[in-house]
RNA sequence: GCCCGGGUGGUGAAAUUGGUAGACACAAGGGAUUUAAAAUCCCUCGCUCGUAAGAGUGUGCCGGUUCAAGUCCGGCCCCGGGCACCA
């Protein structure tokens, strides 16, 4: 028996704000939301991924949660024990800055934004368990993912080696690549240099086969992110060959590269070392100009777009290795696009078949050799202007000359490992991940190093190692790196300091899947929780994340299972990766030449005579702008859209229902204000129909609707009803088309409109459609529709009720539109009988007098006929 | 630079397995209702020609396969996203 309260909700207009507080109240009283452990019923887990506490909520959250929360009614209405949990990613860079603006506490800071907006997740109605409800920064969560990180430290799987920052020597702090502008850091302005510093690395590449192969165990994955991921893990044949050094140098006797393409070795006339390599930098050390040019090196970005697209540049070092085959003499260069951390730090180099070698061959005039015959499609082929890189048949390659490429790959691969200079090795692209932080707002990576350099993973009993919150941010230097005393600490006795560095966020983000399952006050996870709901059935989150989250979170996955925390092998069944959400940008040119952004809520827009927006002024002052067009919504660009200010004008239905069907979710979503509208003036429509019918024609005693008795029209309307259940259904589920599934709700409420109730089987088979459209819609705007459920005096609760099935009896046709085309273009349209045969149909597409017209004079050829759809005649 | 997407009316989009291109909306124009406005309801709406019936043409560009192509194949142009320390 449903406790909604029907009597406040009867006012005959569409009253957003009293029927939305109502329906949200009716949830909470009768804990719909609220999901435990069943093993009578099948479970559904489904997760959107939880925002960032940046103080409100904006658009790409209503629509990623709003998707969520359409999945997660649907499935709850299909008979599912279904889990919809929501959190906070709490630490991280933006806290620091906003406690430097607003000089407060980056806790302080973050602990208000949640409290905020929780506040409008509520107001949307999203239906939350929210006692599982997880925050990142809280020493509760963090501390088991401290004690994971001290396993993975005893079996081995972290380890700690020098890795490239970019460091601002001004501030004598680390920047992350957002913080670098222009070559130069964001405060002091100094230019920023690469620096390198021990840090934590977790062994992902241990892993890069596992999550190559599992890609193909997730058939509900866009093929977008997995082919993203496959590349990213870049798994690659080759071989690793030694070059002999014609003198040892720091150390080193020879220069260890991979490459993919053994079959060119005879065309590799150098080689190249990153700047930070130990034998660029000893040579260095008596060589100005090679010091100079290292300095040099050092002022780039570490991010591979930079890395990819700056002028490349070398020195030479005036040093040479013997060629493994040839013996031939190749000198060795200093290349700034070769990075240490990057497998050896070294690559051979052949510039007549690999396009960057090229370039540097010729800029510095390097011998370039052709090994590999031009294909005979490719006459074009000149050395002497780019580049060969086909794979084909090797030449001017001593023994192995006329070999194919794979004959030639495998030949010299062999030759090179019975010289005991070279072997096939598997590489990846992929790199280890770095997990160390010089920031403050994250979890202390829970480490103690000793006066010698020794480090031993935080006790077991010492966790968590709480990261102080009561501290001022000065801007530069974390305040657990300031701060002497925080560091010092005890292990096994004896007087050692801690790590200052905290974990990367994308650790948090790793495993909170795990946690909402199953919250233990003393452990990580109960396996027994966690394995009846996990794997997540449903994941949705933004494209951006693609590679890198997904990754993570799939490796720590692999790590919780064998850790024995969880039996499954991926965390993600079903993936779905929404779009962004644009507006429209207006800015103007300030004296300095920079742009101003004004809020598109400002501006008088202007149109052409199409009505498309060429330009505008600010309303208040009436200077000009510029129009950018549709642009994602960001803070830079002061295009955003505050979502709270359409709830409070229209209701979150509105709002909930306009993201769903302005575009399908995979796509960029354009806020446009007229849309809203159009999306509100649905749900009034739909309530004026409800309640002039609950009004005008219910009653108690509706007759039972008699198929087989129905009128034509009758028989129309319940057609029209059917087939909408049946294909909504598969929008939803299937498809995930959710804007193609209320178009045709729209369609349903329109044939409903058009629909004039005459007796009583008609309004039987309206209340039938009406109930159908009330189920259908309520993953959507749930709010309305609990509404609509009252007046339409249903006392069972409309949130688990089961999902409309279809009549197949009433999809029956008795009648088909076939249309008819002659050479493929249209010229009649049949209605025929359902039943009709080929011959038959043939003969009426042949007789109809538009089809003669075109026919006429001509001999028909063919005819292809498509049963129950289309008559093609060919003719000439 | 590398990797991944996308391009259809005035606009957002639809066309699910190769079978009516433009469903459903928004905007615009016309009409009804109203003292007036809002709200609501009805009609028109890819482009060109035509009173209409209808004809021609049309899914970024060029070419191909097919009885039939927005959809498949080859080549090109343009736009967006990611690139390991923003999350």
């Amino acid at each position: 028996m449903s406790s909604y309260d029907e009597n406040a909700t009867s006012a005959h207009t569409y009253d957003p704000r009293s029927i939305e507080q109502d329906a949200q109240q009716h949830w909470i009283n009768t804990k719909v939301f609220e999901a435990n452990q069943d093993d009578g019923k099948e479970k559904y887990y489904c997760m959107s991924m939880f925002p960032y506490p940046s103080g409100r909520l904006h658009m790409g959250h209503v629509r990623n949660y709003t998707i969520g929360d359409v999945v997660s009614r649907f499935q709850r209405m299909q008979g599912k024990n279904v889990l919809q949990p929501i959190g906070w990613d709490a630490f991280g860079l933006p806290a620091e800055n906003a406690a430097i603006e607003n000089k407060t506490a980056p806790s302080k800071w973050t602990l208000q934004n949640i409290e905020y907006m929780k506040g409008q997740l509520n107001a949307l109605g999203f239906g939350y368990d929210w006692r599982r409800e997880v925050t990142t920064c809280d020493p509760e969560y963090y501390r088991w993912e401290q004690w994971f990180f001290t396993r993975l430290f005893e079996k081995g799987l972290v380890y700690k080696k020098h890795a490239t920052v970019n460091w601002d020597p001004v501030d004598q702090t680390v920047l992350a690549n957002e913080q670098v502008i222009d070559g130069r850091g964001w405060r002091s302005g100094a230019l920023v240099e690469q620096k390198e510093i021990p840090q934590w690395f977790i062994k992902i590449t241990d892993y890069a086969e596992q999550l190559l192969a599992d890609l193909d165990k997730l058939p509900d994955w866009p093929a977008q992110v997995k082919t993203a991921q496959r590349n990213w893990i870049g798994r690659s044949e080759g071989v690793e060959i030694s070059f002999d050094l014609a003198k040892e140098t720091a150390g080193y006797q020879d220069i260890e590269v991979y490459t993919t393409r053994p079959d060119t070795l005879y065309g590799a006339t150098y080689l190249a070392i990153a700047a930070q390599h130990p034998i660029a930098l000893s040579i260095s050390e008596d060589n100005p100009q090679i010091a100079a040019f290292i300095e040099k090196c050092k002022n780039t970005k570490t991010a591979e777009a930079e890395l990819a697209t700056m002028e490349k540049l070398g020195i030479d070092t005036g040093l040479f290795a013997a060629h493994p085959l040839t013996g031939d003499a190749m000198p060795i260069w200093i290349a700034n696009f070769v990075l240490m951390g990057y497998g050896s730090g070294a690559v051979m180099s052949v510039p007549a078949h690999d396009q960057r070698d090229w370039e540097f061959a010729t800029k510095y005039h390097l011998p370039i050799k052709q090994v590999v015959e031009f294909k005979q499609d490719d006459i074009d082929a000149d050395i002497s202007k780019a580049a060969y890189c086909e794979k084909h048949t090797v030449i001017n390659s001593g023994e192995y000359s006329g070999m194919s490429f794979e004959s030639a790959f495998d030949a010299i691969a062999d030759k090179l490992s019975q010289m005991n200079k070279g072997k096939k090795t598997v590489n990846y692209r992929l790199r280890d991940w770095g997990v160390s932080r010089q920031r403050y707002w994250g979890a202390p990576i829970p480490i103690v190093n000793d006066e010698e350099g020794h480090s031993y993973a935080v006790a077991e009993q010492d966790l968590p190692v709480i990261l102080p919150t009561d501290v001022v941010m000065d801007g530069v230097t974390s305040p657990i790196k300031a701060d002497p005393q925080w560091a010092q600490t005890q292990h096994n006795g004896k007087a050692m300091l801690r790590e200052t560095d905290t974990f990367d966020t994308f650790m948090e983000s790793s495993w909170y899947y795990a946690r909402y399952a199953s919250a233990p006050s003393d452990a990580m996870l109960d396996p027994k929780e966690a394995n009846y709901w996990l794997p997540v059935d449903q994941y949705i989150g933004g494209i951006e994340h693609a590679i890198l989250h997904l990754l993570y979170a799939r490796f720590f996955h692999k790590l919780l299972r064998d850790e024995d925390l969880v039996s499954s092998d991926e965390p993600f069944k079903r993936l779905l990766c929404q779009g962004m959400v644009l507006a429209n940008a207006f800015y103007s040119k300030a004296d300095n030449g920079k742009e101003i952004w004004h809020a598109p809520d400002s501006i008088t827009v202007e149109r052409d005579d199409k009505g498309r927006i060429c330009g505008g002024v600010v309303t208040d002052t009436g200077a000009p702008v510029q129009y950018a067009g549709m642009i994602k919504m960001s803070k830079s660009k002061n295009n955003g859209i505050d979502p709270q200010k359409v709830i409070d004008i229209y209701g979150a239905d509105t709002i909930r229902l306009y993201t769903m069907f302005a575009a399908p979710p995979e796509q960029d979503l354009e806020w446009i204000e007229s849309g809203v509208e159009g999306a509100n003036r649905f749900l009034r429509r739909l309530w004026r129909l409800v309640s002039e019918f609950a009004s005008e024609h219910l009653q108690a005693d509706l007759p039972q609707i008699d198929s087989k008795a129905l009128s034509k029209k009758q028989k129309a309307l319940r057609k029209e009803v059917h087939s909408k259940i049946e294909s909504i259904t598969d929008d939803v589920e299937r498809r995930q088309t959710f804007n193609t599934a209320v178009a045709k709700m729209m369609e349903l409420l329109n044939a409903l409109q058009k629909y004039e109730l005459n007796d009583a089987q008609d309004t039987a088979i309206y209340h039938e459609g009406i109930i159908a459209l009330t189920k259908m819609l309520n993953p959507y705007t749930p709010h309305i529709c609990e509404a609509l459920w009252g007046l339409l005096k249903q006392t069972s609760a409309l949130q688990t009720q089961a999902w409309p099935t279809v009549d197949q009896s009433a999809l029956v046709e008795d009648e088909k539109l076939i249309i008819v085309q002659v050479n493929g273009k249209v010229r009649a349209k049949l209605t025929v009988p359902a039943d009709i045969t080929n011959p038959e149909l043939e003969a009426m597409a042949l007789a109809h007098e538009n089809v003669v017209s075109f026919t006429n004079g001509k001999t028909v050829r063919k005819v292809i006929v498509v049963p129950g759809k289309l008559v093609n005649i060919v003719a000439n």
